[in-house]
DNA sequence: AGTTCCATGTCGCGG
DNA sequence: CCGCGACGTGGAACT
């Protein structure tokens, strides 16, 4: 990654024009050749920016930048404060706890999302072929077996009926309903649902987020 | 604006939770107190990022951000092979569609559009805060500061009250007038130039490209 | 690869 | 301050 502070001016022509008149700014390069310019203030958002792939001139003052479109960022530089290079290495990545992790958290705790009387068995209730997110008993003692997504559509639907498959030979549990939750189930996914038995139901993220115990605490 | 570049490991905790483990990367804070921390590859967007306003607590290996909505971002400091700070000053900001760039152009090659006599001493005249669009002498040998916008607002008129409350300091070219000029000027911002003794002008486009001497000598 | 949809979207305008 | 739409949207998942 190369960091240059300076005063430059900035021009891009491309998708539309935008120019940035004479200023001192942030520019950065990264290993991948995406360039962004950045003001002090306003959000993560740079001025402006080539993202990569893109042809690279360094012509002294001037910095040309063109992607494969034919789009161009043009910097030109005057008195630079400040240029360093340093080597960060491959990053890892991010690690998103997604809504659908958060959503099973939630339900976990709130397993009367799905019925009165139902409670929780275990979350991750494992079976040959993965776990299945929830287990539960309801008030009838028959155990139920729910599977959670953000998106609701027919891979899950194929998901839960193996699970379920497993968990009916287990004599001990058997018969088990299933239970498809989703923030939102497509219209395929419910007639799938429907057609095997599996009841589904969408869920309202934000609902549960405002009745989660763990929040309620602090007040 | 304060650039490191460090060994760190970053957690998120909002609208939902993300953590990035052990690597290199660059955190850049911004003189508003937004935080971004940035991977030497991917596009512009940072890993993670806090947008301003936040609260900041430098606990020594630890960066806590808090933003008003309880969203937090954890950054844990490993070695740490780079840290400065610098003051870039205000940004003149994005000036989009070239509309406002190809204005300015026309019109520093028609100054007399802002009275007979007019004469252009340069466009882009550095101020401390920012260069100012154009800078013209008048027919009685003032000094004139011209603002050139697409659409007239507030913040514009603003800027150019800043931009002359510089100028005036210098006795070489004060006592500086100023002049407002948009394509289109709002009421609001009509009545704050005239309140700060600012003369606003409305400039029709299209008819200055008409009486562009560059595209004249095309035909 | 083309397309659709999500996003800690961000940003700017109008009410 | 809040809703609404555009964005150089960017980016991932799906066809």
């Amino acid at each position: 990654m190369r960091i240059r502070v300076a005063e430059c001016t900035v021009r891009y022509e491309g998708r539309l024009n935008a120019y940035l008149p004479e200023a001192t700014r942030l520019v950065m390069v990264k290993a991948d050749g995406c360039v962004a310019v950045h003001a002090d203030g306003g959000a993560y958002k740079p001025l402006n920016w080539m993202n990569a792939p893109n042809t690279f001139t360094d012509d002294g003052d001037t910095w040309i930048v063109v992607n494969p479109k034919g789009e161009t960022l043009t910097i030109e530089f005057g008195v630079v404060h400040f240029d360093t290079s340093i080597e960060l290495g491959e990053d890892p990545g991010l690690q998103k706890d997604g809504v659908e992790l958060e959503l099973q958290r939630l339900l976990a705790e709130r397993p009367e999302t799905f019925g009165d009387g139902m409670s929780l068995i275990r979350r991750e209730y494992p079976t040959p072929i993965g776990p299945v997110d929830l287990l539960c008993r309801d008030d009838d003692d028959h155990t139920v077996a729910i599977e959670i997504k953000r998106r609701g559509e027919i891979d899950g639907v194929e998901q839960l009926t193996r699970y379920l498959e497993f968990l009916n030979r287990d004599k001990r549990i058997a018969p088990v309903r299933g239970i498809f939750a989703a923030q939102q189930v497509k219209p395929q996914a419910r007639t799938l649902a429907e057609d095997r038995g599996i009841e589904w139901v969408e869920v309202d993220y934000e609902e549960l987020k405002g009745i989660d115990p763990d929040v309620m605490r602090l007040f």
